[in-house]
DNA sequence: GGCTGATGCAAGTACCCACTTGCATGCAAT
DNA sequence: ATTGCATGCAAGTGGGTACTTGCATCAGCC
């Protein structure tokens, strides 16, 4: 039986457990956790409540699974190499730009419902911010390398922040502002202009 | 019967009114709309549920009346009236930072959860956002003087947006990253510091 | 064929919630 | 004193929700 998954369930079964998953992943996005119900979450995953229940047991453990399994970390390592390989330190920001945009773009949902889930709810489900401080943490280390070459200056720390506050606040505040959803590029432009050279006049 | 208030209601009648939106805006920043129960509401007011509904008719026009109370404008053409009053730009910028972190504290819990909610609930409440959208539009003004003065470069909207985004990220992401709670002065001061003069090497 | 285990199905339990109703109370203006 | 109005109180209604249970089905494996 299948004997590339030794402990594993049968392949049916992982394929039931990952609808479901993803059902809750969509309830959870447009409806928060106290809007994701049991029932909803079966009915679009095509699969009987009974055996949600006999998956994950309880809906809070439903939850949590659900966010480990869509909010592990992105390659961050593999996004740094690319950027290394990039000329002037403009191309390499720019790049780090464009990924952090894509990849906060990616999980949006899930952030915006957990910032404010990790308010609502005591216990927090805090994993969703997993990939975000390792991007950071890796962003600290390469910002750290470009100030020792004299490419940067100032606390590594402190400019990682600032660099993903800025790209940050752009996907995440969106909607509240005009928008101008198409301008990525122009944005990752101008944001990479300021951080690098500042809006000083010169 | 009190001419002060000629069409308004009696004095005791506004306290009731605004005891129960002050148990609405603690629940609804740590529970959500959701998790906003008109019983727990009235509990906390100390007040009757019956009189919670023949206030505010129903959970939604509460949670509306909720956050028309607390989501008002903070008085940005005073703080700008101040800031003009400043030598250089740093200062000037710096006290900008200074009130965006305070505004925005003050209303961070409902900030939050209005993010999520926005996403969770088809007709948002979007006037959580009316006062960030005012400020912004001002701070944009502001920039574009100061880019005729020849002390700025750049695009004005743009520029509000990425000052913003330093700060508002600052707030908003707090928890996630290493905290660093008491920095507020030396944030401002970091994130003026690129702003103004960016993180390149000179 | 017989067993095992994942699933479907239907009904049910024990809550919780938004919202209502009818009546009593107490305060304040007239 | 009487009237009006805001409020308290208690019970209830209709619906939703998390979670359970018992049984039938159907697949693959021995």
């Amino acid at each position: 039986m299948n004997a590339a998954f030794e402990s594993g369930p049968k392949p049916g079964v992982e394929d039931t457990r990952v609808r479901i998953l993803a059902a809750t992943r969509e309830l959870y996005a447009t409806r928060g956790s106290r809007g994701t119900t049991t029932r909803v979450v079966a009915d679009r995953a095509g699969v009987n409540e009974a055996t949600l229940f006999r998956h994950f047991g309880t809906k809070q453990q439903l939850l949590d699974a659900m966010l480990d399994y869509y909010a592990g970390t992105t390659n961050f390592a593999e996004i740094l190499e690319r950027v290394r390989s990039l000329a002037t330190i403009e191309e390499q920001l720019r790049e780090l730009g464009y990924a952090a945009i894509d990849n906060l773009r990616r999980k949006e949902d899930l952030i915006k419902v957990s910032m404010a889930e990790e308010f609502t709810n005591p216990e927090g489900h805090s994993c969703a911010w997993r990939a975000p401080t390792e991007a950071r943490r890796r962003l600290t280390d390469f910002f750290g390398e470009k100030i020792a070459t004299g490419q940067l200056r100032g606390d590594p720390k402190w400019l990682s922040r600032a660099f993903m506050s800025l790209f940050f606040s752009f996907v995440m505040a969106r909607g509240i502002w005009g928008d101008e959803a198409s301008a990525r590029e122009k944005a990752v432009a101008i944001m990479v202009d300021i951080f690098l050279n500042g809006a000083g006049a010169r």
